[in-house]
DNA sequence: TTGACTTTTTAGGCTCGGCTAAATTACAAT
DNA sequence: ATTGTAATTTAGCCGAGCCTAAAAAGTCAA
């Protein structure tokens, strides 16, 4: 078991790690996260965003190259990779333990994620067996700030008729969830792309349940693992 | 299975729930509870209380007498058993589903208190089987504000070789919690008060395990029901 | 290169919940 | 009744995190 404890810089609070935390993810998908885009995700003004984005440079969270965009600092990315560990696991919990359905999780988690104690995020990693993924297949950190490699690829990406395990279901629309959790998409779910209709049309996969067809938007949130 | 929901005024937050959950326990003890006790519980300064006492008194939550002490409103009263019923739960779900010491419940309880969201206290309560009291044996407020009927007595009332059970041990205190924990001291445990040695001696109470000596001010936390 | 348009930042202001220092009020004892 | 002390409130300040409105910087097409 991990003896690994966090020590935080001094000022570390809910908005702080709301910031890092909707920078890191925008810095998955591109280089730097822009301000109206982080603006954006946190319902807040591009000002407003501005303005706390020059208080977190101040602080050595960010690294801010103005009219360009945000980076996390080392320091900054291990506490938003550490509130991503605590979402995910307490999206887990909730489920796991507490029963509640995939599509509902994340508004709860949110609620807690910058709430909770080192022991008790301890104790959940614990109860839970050590997860690696969330209900929605995404990776959970470690403690040490690394990620489990693993070879997700998006089931568009598969030649049709290829036998594959759902992975991931990458959103956090609750209600795409449901929708595709009642088609029986979800993580460990055994697929087999079956076709692509033409001009953007439905994308037919089988599963256990038989063949669902689904619009393409949903099925490039899919990520699967090949067998 | 309760269906009551909540409705809030306007900008009810932390702070406002701290405050409203310490006035509710200081004016249990006394009628009104003064500035200075208000902002020692809360780790302010009483000028700083002072003012939040009154901007909580503009809306509507406490009863300010200037210069005499605060208490709650009804609106006030009910945000405040809210809070302790939430952090009861929390104590319960965190000792008997996640396994955490009685001791150890009460800040970890206290740092999730005002953060939880109304399904996770549901689905707590019926996941203990809705239970009436907290590890330490303090009553859990039910949704609708009222408290389960109670008749606990300080364990030194009563005629020595009376029997009895342990129903709460009223403190916070982690360390004293801890040991009369080690001393079989806690809710549920049958014990018989022996006798009080004189000018303030120790207090003897023979348990399952056998006798053990306390200090007066130890034993003063001890509330039975007797048999 | 020059507009036109979009994005971002700045300027100035607001609320909340704190603080210290200085008044003010309450209270107890003479 | 008066005075000394303790409790409380007021005055003035600060920082965090947000806002609107206005200025500045970037971008892209003609």
């Amino acid at each position: 078991m991990s003896k690994a404890t966090y020590t935080d810089p001094v000022g570390v609070n809910d908005a702080t790690l709301h910031y890092l935390d909707v920078i890191y993810r925008l810095t998955q998908q591109s280089d730097a996260a822009n301000t109206t885009e982080i603006a954006e995700k946190l319902g807040v003004t591009p000002s407003g965003a501005s303005v706390m984005l020059r208080r977190l440079a101040e602080r050595k969270l960010v690294q801010l190259t103005p009219y360009k965009g945000a980076t996390l600092t080392p320091e900054g990315r291990r506490l938003a990779l550490r509130t991503i560990r605590r979402h995910r696991l307490l999206e887990m919990f909730l489920h796991q333990v507490m029963g509640f359905a995939w599509h509902e999780v994340d508004d709860h988690a949110h609620a807690l994620e910058t709430a909770i104690t080192e022991p008790i995020e301890d104790r959940m990693d614990e109860m839970l067996g050590y997860p690696t993924r969330c209900p929605h297949g995404h990776l959970i950190p470690r403690k040490d700030g690394t990620l489990p490699k693993v070879k997700d690829v998006p089931i568009l990406s598969l030649a049709p008729g290829m036998r594959s395990v759902i992975r991931c279901v990458d959103t956090d629309n609750s209600d795409w969830l449901k929708y595709l959790g009642e088609q029986g998409l979800k993580p460990g779910a055994k697929v087999t792309l079956k076709g692509v209709a033409p001009y953007g049309g439905p994308v037919t996969i089988e599963t256990s349940d038989g063949d669902v067809a689904i619009g393409q938007n949903l099925a490039e949130l899919i990520y699967v693992e090949p067998e």
